[in-house]
DNA sequence: TCGCTCAAGACCTCCGACGTATCAGGTCAT
DNA sequence: ATGACCTGATACGTCGGAGGTCTTGAGCGA
């Protein structure tokens, strides 16, 4: 094994059993790499790996950190990977989705606050009744965000907004224009929400898994 | 912005935009250094960091290249990071291992083949009745595994396997000396394979989140 | 006390050299 | 002719050192 690999799995190691805990600093560089032996240069790899990943936090001048590591945080890095993935494999991701979303949005029927709702009502009222594509999807992203949040599960958070990437969902909406997807998005959002208000966690899986399966049909018949 | 991470930004672009495709050999380190404008040492350490995370491969003496780009390979980088967390987010990725595995069950009880039925069986059957608990761990992941395929979906065949991996799934079953929860377990396993093949997702589903929440339920009275 | 200057510390980038692994082509014995 | 073996070219792996840039905090003056 290479002895940036080496140095990789040592800095893991350290993390992992507790050595090294959240917000700490690692030594500085020269020191580092003299103490897992091996040169500057290598273990800058070492660490420049693992700070794309989100486990490192290096900060020029300052010093280098292990970060909060949060599930949200390394899970940010999903979304990183997700990016990489052609249009064939869009199909499977939207399925996960269409697992996960509705459990959210049930879990979330059962413990979203008043001011959230409100939040969530106005950002619709705000959007109005015919938006432009940008809009509504800028909207849908916060909105289902909103959502899961208030699930309270932080993984589950992460993982969806990582699903639901930014490449992801605009390659699906780009195409999107006909006209009554549009009111149809509109209807759903308003009906997920009067589910949510009411507290029935399971019309608001139902809806949510309505509002989901429309995008899959329509992808489906597209591609 | 540090030239390595644009140049960790300009590789995936290339990847992204399809100049560089699944497979694909990358220039080699001098020649991509000089077209990206920047020295080799730090085009190592971008290609390193894309490299943890599997979208590139690297080999000494040959040549680097664009990797399969697989969901399956992607992903696997996800037990990578999900080795990082502590033992108090534990809860939070076993409540979404709740959600995705009864779903996933689900939808192999319609597509699983007969031979995959058979392989589960034997695999059970060759358990006995008194299994180690290491051997239990080990069974209990292949098995759950072989379900998940059986899903078609391999992205959420992927995700399960890195929600599951080995640290976390090991941290919970450690402790897992009662005696009764390794006859139960072996119960539902016995439970799961017959809703499989007697094709009622349902009853797969039903039971594999009684499977999921035992553990969950006894974890939370643990820790 | 507040704000500015400046030097120390730490990461950033680069260069050039040498080590090591892989592959392809040629050589030689069978 | 075929196969094993050798060897050179190629590309990645590692290293040490030299400047450069940014952050921080101590020290100074208003």
């Amino acid at each position: 094994m290479a002895v940036t690999d080496e140095a990789i799995e040592k800095i893991k190691g350290m993390i992992v059993s507790g050595a090294l805990r959240p917000g700490d600093r690692l030594p500085k560089e020269s020191e580092l790499a003299a103490d897992l032996g091996l040169s500057r240069n290598s273990l800058r790899e070492a660490v420049r790996a693992l700070s794309l990943i989100r486990i490192l936090d290096v900060r020029q001048g300052d010093g280098t950190y292990v970060t909060s590591l949060d599930p949200q945080l390394l899970l940010e890095a999903l979304s990183f990977v997700v990016d990489f993935h052609r249009d064939d494999t869009v199909l499977e991701f939207l399925a996960v989705r269409r697992i996960l979303e509705p459990a959210a949005t049930a879990m979330a029927a059962l413990r979203i606050s008043e001011q959230q709702l409100d939040a969530l009502t106005a950002q619709l009222d705000k959007l109005g009744d015919a938006p432009s594509v940008e809009d509504l999807v800028a909207c849908d992203l916060e909105f289902h965000r909103g959502i899961v949040q208030s699930s309270g599960n932080s993984v589950l958070c992460s993982l969806l907004d990582g699903l639901s990437g930014p490449t992801t969902r605009a390659r699906i909406w780009r195409g999107l224009t006909q006209e009554d997807a549009v009111s149809r998005t509109l209807r759903e959002h308003r009906a997920i929400l009067a589910a949510l208000r009411d507290r029935d966690a399971e019309a608001a899986r139902s809806w949510a898994t309505v509002h989901i399966a429309s995008v899959e049909q329509w992808l489906r018949s597209t591609l």
